[in-house]
DNA sequence: CTGTGGCCACAACGAACAGTTGTACTCGTA
DNA sequence: TACGAGTACAACTGTTCGTTGTGGCCACAG
């Protein structure tokens, strides 16, 4: 099915005749004689009835129709999504199940109007690219990782602190804790694959298992979310960290636990990132839902790296 | 844009790599190289950075994705909307704006799931025609007009009385009354467009204006309800009738009065017909939440046309 | 350093498609 | 009965799309 068949299906039907249909297309009558015939051919219904004096819908033409306007619509969104120049705000989050994910859809029920695409770049590194670059409006990054300061263009704002918990399966032997410490937590296999050094979120766990002496696999490729789910749910002696309001996606979770991690809470810094100079006009609206929406954490016996917060960390 | 160029794009991305789009495209990978630079030089973006072992999204490549999917998913449904055999319930409605809308976005809000297409026909014998040829699901009608009685194969029930309303401009003489009577209405100019004879609405408002002696001008061709209202807005001596849950969409109400008619209030009686046989499993829910709806209305003095009532109605 | 495998892009060719012009048909109307 | 308005069919043509064949690039192994 061809758009531009649609795009005529819906001229013919506003103008209730062929002929003033090809006018508004800049094409003979033949033409969309043609188009609306092949049409008809593919989807195996007659949409127009013909009269000598136009073309009015049949039923199925008439149950078409909205679906063909929707079709329009959409493409024109999707056109809409790469055209430079007054474009959807282009956000870039860590994961598509992340807090920063939880806090963009808030945003977009506070903000329906606005239209958001939503990508996923590899790191901070390439994410301040590709905001300098304008190729990204915004983006949810962990800032301040040694030795790669913010460029003088980029400005950021810490807009959230998620706590990490303890994922584990049920036959884990600290499946039925209520809570855990992170200096037990050196006694136990924490599993997570995936990481990739010389990201600022390698650069987090890194000074994490510094800290607290900790062992963090990050052996074997990352097959994916659903992979590593499947492996901590059946697999006693492993665990891994998730942030506490990342959405597992799991049938019947499958029996896995959230434990929480306490004296002190690993918190995972996410700061919003921006080009000061980038002018699209949601930037200030989410700024200010995201200021609006921040500032309701308890700062008491938490940890995070001292790289990652202009606050001094409290110490075990 | 050609659809089929999306699904290559969206196989492209899923793969990774070309050459296994192909494959599931059942299409060489120089096809789909070329449809991926068609698509990208229609765009005027690189949606794909080529590596030497596959091909993976740009920014916006990923941006685009999410609006592609879309595009796919909005094409299975416009298809769907024509196919024969488990398509969506058809339902067929007197006008966009009418209280038969209204009780279909309540079954929308109510049960999102079920696929619904809206179509409008012209009269109870075309729905009643389409009915049992299996063009549309179910009508909204006013069923019992004098000859033409439902045949056996098609069921009805009473679903929603709707009250007509006065509709005025803001220099009317009635503009500022708080009610009228359908006798004082005998005295004024009603203008109701667009009525054709023959059809079940002509019916009740013939027997209306039998029951009061009014005066319905039918005059002059049905420009749509914008020229309708913009008239109405504009001349003092004419007014119209009008559902009491008809919307009306007006630029600031242009000072568009509505009046409650009383002694007795002329109620327009809504029936949903089917097709005794018809297998459609959202058939049954439909009957079942406008059962659920319906029930809340008092009848207390009403008028509407013998035909169409099974109660005896009140008379003045 | 070189061979090899995997993958993408470019070129040339043939088939299919889409659009144009010309023409015929139908129906309502003067 | 002729005419006007509108659509469908036919023949022709230019473009597009997909195929085969080929070359280039990069990673990896020997």
């Amino acid at each position: 099915m061809d758009l531009n068949t649609v795009r005529t299906f819906v001229a013919a039907a506003d103008a209730g005749q062929f002929q003033e249909a090809a006018a508004d297309l800049a094409v003979t009558q033949q033409a969309v004689s043609k188009r609306i015939a092949a049409l008809e051919r593919n989807l195996g219904v007659r949409l127009f009835t013909r009269t000598p004096r136009g073309a009015e819908l049949t039923i199925d033409g008439q149950a078409f129709l909205p679906h063909a306007r929707e079709l329009l619509r959409v493409a024109e969104r999707a056109v809409a999504s790469v055209r430079t120049g007054s474009r959807p705000l282009r956000v870039d989050v860590i994961a598509s199940r992340s807090a920063q994910s939880g806090l963009m859809r808030g945003f977009h029920r506070a903000h329906p109007e606005i239209e958001l695409d939503v990508v996923m770049l590899f790191d901070i590194e390439t994410a301040v690219a590709a905001i300098r670059s304008g190729a990204i409006d915004v983006s949810f990054r962990a800032v301040g990782m040694p030795g790669r300061p913010l460029p003088e263009d980029i400005e950021s704002v810490q807009v959230l602190d998620e706590a990490l918990q303890l994922l584990t399966g049920p036959a884990h032997e600290l499946a039925h804790a209520r809570s855990v410490t992170l200096t037990q937590l050196a006694a136990h296999r924490i599993w997570m694959p995936g990481i990739v050094s010389g990201t600022e979120w390698a650069a987090y766990y890194d000074d994490l298992v510094a800290e607290f002496g900790l062992t963090i696999e990050a052996t074997g490729p990352n097959f994916g979310s659903d992979a590593l789910l499947d492996t901590i749910a059946d697999t006693p002696a492993l665990a891994t960290f998730m942030g506490e309001h990342t959405r597992l996606v799991w049938p019947a979770d499958h029996g896995l636990r959230r434990i929480p991690v306490t004296d002190p809470t690993p918190v995972y810094p996410h700061s919003l990132l921006w080009h000061h100079d980038n002018p699209h006009p949601a930037l200030a609206t989410l700024r200010a839902h995201l200021a609006a929406a921040a500032a309701s954490h308890d700062a008491a016996e938490t940890w995070a790296p001292d790289w990652a917060t202009p606050r001094s960390a409290s110490r075990p």
